[in-house]
DNA sequence: TTCTCAATTAGCTGTGCGGCAAAATGATAC
DNA sequence: GTATCATTTTGCCGCACAGCTAATTGAGAA
């Protein structure tokens, strides 16, 4: 009872877990996908994905040798279902979340296979939709 | 943002600081009067009421020499409304806050100067409702 | 079978925090 | 004014956990 809403409420309060929910809102992603968001090692994303995982607000996918994550729809334990409707209505236009959002549009430009490869770096040759905090100065200052 | 939400999160996580905001449910409380229900060292209690204010969930009121708490009736931040919500919806029939709410209606019948004064002893001499769980065994095994 | 490699688990460190006792605060009573 | 006393703050201890690196796992490829 408590202490099951304890687990659910404890995945909600890391600020890196809340980050994944909101990235998984837009739908699956892979393990490496969401690591080259959030910029943590591979160990940490994992060990979110299973907190989450056990807490109920989150289920798992196998597809050849990657692993995808989705956000649970179908409630796995009495709370999960409040507290993803909690999230979901809150922090859209916080700075962290946005630029999370603007980085996974950009990941998913990218093979995931690439991803796996080189991590982040796969996004550095990846800028063809420049957008004002992208976009280069023209006279950068040395 | 992030960190508001963060905050709030917090104060929810804590089985202790749980059970506090269901106990105000009820209507306001005397700093001693929630020690009394909790169990807990004084200084503990207060420094749980102190971390629910900061994050937007109590309001506070001084009578005399006692300070009361209640839930926080205007919204104080962006998330403490839903969150409070969220906690009022949930646990009503969890087993710690179903033997909370029953000290809390035997601390209801004692004056708040007899819980300062005696603290969870006040409750002892008290049994005018007597429960299956209060109700003693008729004979006692040494 | 063996190799590869994405993902997980194990082991470690530093930090945050819940619990308590003791000291400080501050409003009321005298 | 001083004393009393409910509450808060301070200082400390032990535990839980986020982060990392390194080792292990296990599914797919060869």
């Amino acid at each position: 009872m408590i202490e099951t809403f304890e687990t659910v409420a404890k995945a909600v309060v890391d600020p890196s877990r809340v980050r994944i929910l909101k990235l998984l809102e837009n739908g699956e992603l892979c393990v490496c996908q969401i690591t080259a968001v959030l910029g943590l090692a591979t160990a940490t994303i994992s060990k979110h994905l299973a907190a989450l995982k056990v807490a109920g607000l989150l289920q798992q996918r196998r597809d050849g040798k990657w692993v995808y994550y989705r956000l649970a729809e179908r409630p796995l334990n009495a709370y999960a279902p409040q507290f993803l409707a909690l999230v979901r209505a809150s922090l859209a236009d916080d700075p962290t979340i946005v630029e999370d959002h603007r980085l996974l549009a950009m990941v998913n430009e990218v093979p995931v296979q690439a991803l796996c490869d080189q991590g982040r770096d796969a996004l550095a040759i990846q800028p063809p939709h420049p957008t004002e905090s992208t976009r280069q100065h023209p006279c950068p200052i040395p």
